[in-house]
DNA sequence: ATGTATAAATGACCCATGGTCATTAAAAAT
DNA sequence: ATTTTTAATGACCATGGGTCATTTATACAT
């Protein structure tokens, strides 16, 4: 088998300052990533990982300290990428409830990695990370929650802190109604072939347009009266 | 060590007919229960609900097939709880939308490991289970779903297909909803230790009350203007 | 150029754990 | 009593996450 050049770092092959030891770190997560679009996370195994980023095993555990962390990561990455996306969004004018609902959906549906990987963030990715690296990732998250809530807030009109608290309702319920309508491929053709669990199937746009408008609906009720 | 009597076969130790079988079935489904109450699901070994139980860990693979149908089982037990509880409430007259999310959140808050247990359903329980025992499950699950939800959708005055689809909805959302609001011990400290981090931290009864009460009264708008 | 020091990379190894199966022995059948 | 059946056992296997002594590329000093 011919060896690969995926490899970031040209012929040298060894990362010695920072710059190349994030070439190579992103080289292993880019290597994970692709692996993730074929594979369920639990079948991916870290030399799978190592092979496809062309590194032995042991190298993977000088970038990150354990699998999930090395996940944890590649979600943060995600994260970074939904919350641009909707902060341009959220730049446009007029905007209303249904029409962001309807963007959240699409925008959402285009992205299964990152719905598979919020899936498990709290289940098993938080569960094996060192604390301090948990911390990283949470604070990157609660300050993203925080500008783009308060863009949202004057988005859509919601009363003080509703931003915030629509944005964490949707990562309390996007994961959830994403594993409902999306089962894996075997257990959805059992489902599909079954009459009688036929109402267990939910459509993930539909149900996710149709939570978003009750619930900001609920929130902007709810200017006048504080609490 | 003394040998514990746990075990409901009394002096006969074999599990010979079928209610033998049923009551040794019990009695690991009760250990691991017991462990499950001091102990995070990824740390409870097949070993520990062996020992729990009073048999071997060979015996164990006897009654369920994987670690995750045990589990799924037991789920499956608390399922039928919480849908009795469901059932009966529903059962009182002159239920409001208000009332009965106060009533669900206050009934899950008694019920903790139903929501632990929950909040692995599909992304552990239902990965390493034959396809055959997970659609019994999905069949208990979607006949109580369909007639609790046909109770529902009278007592709360929803539009057809409301009812089910409400509970399917809570699904969704109390799991994500209960990993957001009670994180493991120690990140909880570190959480609340951390102001730019405070942010992240939700009260389960409060925020479930809010989104259950805009969801019904979303439910409740769209009776008469179907699709 | 050559030698030396640093630390990136390696992969053989460790070990925990889910799951198996040949063997044992309790109870039923004869 | 003897035989048959099959529940129960626990030594064993395979897998995969994670470690660490060793190797060797690279930087630096001479």
């Amino acid at each position: 088998m011919v060896i690969k050049n995926i490899c970031s770092l040209g012929p040298s092959r060894r990362a010695v300052n920072a710059d190349q030891k994030d070439l190579r770190r992103g080289d292993i997560l880019t290597a994970a990533a692709t692996l993730f679009e074929r594979t369920p996370y639990e079948a991916i195994t870290m030399s799978h990982v190592a092979t496809a980023a062309g590194v032995a095993k042991g190298t993977l555990y000088l970038y990150f300290p354990t699998r999930e962390a090395l996940f944890l990561h590649l979600l943060g990455q995600h994260y970074a990428g939904w919350f641009d996306a909707l902060d341009a969004r959220l730049r446009q004018p007029h905007l209303s409830a249904q029409v962001w609902a309807e963007w959240v959906a699409h925008e959402l549906v285009a992205r299964p990695l990152f719905l598979r990987l919020v899936a498990i963030l709290h289940v098993v990715l938080e569960r094996n990370v060192p604390l301090p690296e948990v911390l990283v990732f949470k604070r990157q998250l609660a300050s993203r929650v925080a500008t783009s809530g308060a863009e949202l807030e004057r988005a859509l009109d919601l009363p003080p802190a509703g931003g915030g608290r629509l944005l964490l309702w949707l990562q309390a319920v996007v994961p959830g109604l994403a594993q409902m309508a999306t089962p894996p491929a075997p257990l959805r053709a059992a489902i599909e072939a079954d009459p009688q669990l036929a109402g267990l199937l939910v459509d993930f746009t539909t149900e996710l347009r149709a939570l978003l408008a009750a619930v900001v609906h609920g929130l902007q009720g709810t200017k006048g009266t504080p609490e």
